[in-house]
DNA sequence: ACTATATATAGACGATTATCTATATAGATA
DNA sequence: TATCTATATAGATAATCGTCTATATATAGT
């Protein structure tokens, strides 16, 4: 395992590190969801939730669609995936592991 | 997926969300180490490195063992697969989501 | 008892973050 | 064009965090 790739995932935990966006992961994976669907199970103020909304985007784990006035809002599961396997990977031996060299 | 259960895994994040911690991580997927033979793999002082592994391990992922002078930390594998079991729960679909009440 | 080694703790500092209020933008409708 | 609704952005504030230096603790060997 790289620095590099260490860097770049501890950055995507930092994005998992807050109970909000973990909720809105949770909800988002029954399916598309626009913001004020979201914000009614809340106890947040719209621009809070637009900031978390954002992080999530910003790292990929959500993707967004604009449809007048509404924004969907839709949980990407490849990139789920992907922290699950590096979580997978990180806990299991290897033979190339840095403790080796 | 009740708030309670996100503000614990939440915290969990926070510890996954620093790349020495990943690194870390990724070191003691191979077995036991002593805390000086972990420190030769990286660029960070003593006591930020025994900082970090306090961190791991107050939270369970990694536990320790004291031998003489030296300090043996493990990685606790239930605590990975649980954090792993949660990422799976909240990427998929679910009866009792939130955002069907 | 003294020294050396392994590790932890204390305290400081700069950077980042979650949240808020206030405001801006953009699309829909009258 | 004026207004309403949905959402984003700006800027401020308090809290948290990673890292460092300095120091303490604990065990082993002389």
């Amino acid at each position: 395992m790289d620095k590099k790739r260490c860097v770049e995932k501890a950055e995507i935990f930092k994005v998992l590190s807050d109970s909000n966006r973990l909720q809105i992961i949770d909800m988002l994976s029954c399916g598309e969801m626009c913001v004020c669907k979201i914000l009614e199970k809340f106890n947040i103020t719209q621009p809070t939730l637009s900031h978390h909304l954002k992080v999530l985007a910003d790292s990929g784990i959500v993707t967004s669609r604009k449809e007048g006035n509404w924004n969907y809002y839709k949980l990407n599961d490849k990139k789920m995936n992907e922290i699950i396997e590096f979580l997978h990977f990180i806990s299991n031996d290897k033979k190339d592991c840095i403790c080796k060299k």
